[in-house]
DNA sequence: GATAGACCTTCCAGTCATGGGAAGGTCAAG
DNA sequence: CTTGACCTTCCCATGACTGGAAGGTCTATC
C-alpha cells in the first residue's frame, strides 16, 4: 500500500501522513525499493485513529499521547480518561467565550436599525465600550 | 505619546500595534525626528477599537471592514450588521462543532471506568468508530 | 560628560495544523 | 517509448501573534 491508497483508506491526506511522520507522531514507514512509503493495515489503523481524534478536537500533542496508551495493552483506563476529561474542560472554556462573544453580538445587532442610516450601537460599543 | 504609552493606554500590545501598522490596518504612524513612532488620542481610540473588537472574535479582516465603517460617518448601518450577523453565524457554527465533540467525549468518559484496568471505550472508539 | 537602564527601531524566526507547488524520480498502460 | 499518474524532498504561505537579537535614543544620576 503506498501512501495514496493509505491515504484514501484511512482519510488522512498525504501530505498530513508526511507530516505527522516528520513530527513523530506516527513511526517512519518503511519503503520500497524505490523508496516510496510502503503502508500495512496497522499503520493505517493508526492513521484512521489520528484522524477521529482530531475530529473530536485533540491536539497533537494529545494524540502522541493517547497513541502510546492505545498501543500499551496494559495501560490503566484513568490515564485516558484524564487526557479525555482535560480535553472537554478545554473545549468548555473555548465554548463558553465564544458563547458570550455570540451573545455580547446578537443583542447588539439586535438593537441596530441595519438600515440607511449611519446611527449603529454595534459601532459605538466599539468605540466607547 | 510613544509607542509604549499608546499601549498601556489601548491596552494594545506594542508588537500588536507594529504588526497592525505593517498589515495596512491602521495608517503608519507618525515618526518623531528620531524616528520613534507617535500616537494622538485619535490613534489611541482606534487601537482600541481594534481591542474590543478582537475581543469579540472578529478577525482582523473584518475589523478592517469595521474600522472604515466607523470612519465613514455616512456608512448605512445596514454594513455594520451584516458583518455582525455573519460573525454570529460564523461564531455559532464553531460553537456548535465544539459542543458536538464535547458532548461525544462526555459520553465516552462517562463509560470508562477510569482505573487500573485497561479496558477503555474511549480508545475502542477512537479506534473502531 | 559619562554611564546605566529603560525605552525605541528593524528584522528574523517560531508557533499550530495544514495546503500549495516546484523539481525531479518511478511505475503501469498503451 | 511515451504519457500521465503516481511518488520523493524541499520550501513557502496561512492567522494572529510572541520572542529575541542587534542596534539607536532618551533621561536621570553621578
Amino acid at each position: 500500500m503506498n501512501i495514496g491508497q493509505a491515504s484514501k483508506a484511512s482519510g488522512v491526506s498525504t501530505k498530513m501522513i508526511r507530516y505527522y511522520e516528520s513530527i513523530g507522531l506516527v513511526r517512519p514507514a518503511d519503503r520500497t525499493d524505490s523508496n516510496y512509503r510502503s503502508f500495512g493495515p496497522c499503520e493505517v489503523n493508526e492513521l484512521r485513529f489520528i484522524r477521529r481524534a482530531r475530529n473530536l478536537g485533540f491536539s497533537v500533542e494529545e494524540i502522541g499521547k493517547l497513541l502510546s496508551l492505545w498501543r500499551d495493552r496494559e495501560r490503566p483506563s484513568r490515564e485516558v480518561k484524564a487526557i479525555a476529561q482535560s480535553h472537554v474542560a478545554d473545549l468548555d472554556a473555548r465554548i463558553a467565550e465564544m458563547q458570550a462573544m455570540a451573545d455580547t453580538l446578537r443583542e447588539l445587532a439586535r438593537c441596530c436599525a441595519g438600515d440607511e442610516r449611519p446611527d449603529c450601537p454595534i459601532l459605538a460599543d466599539l468605540a466607547e465600550a
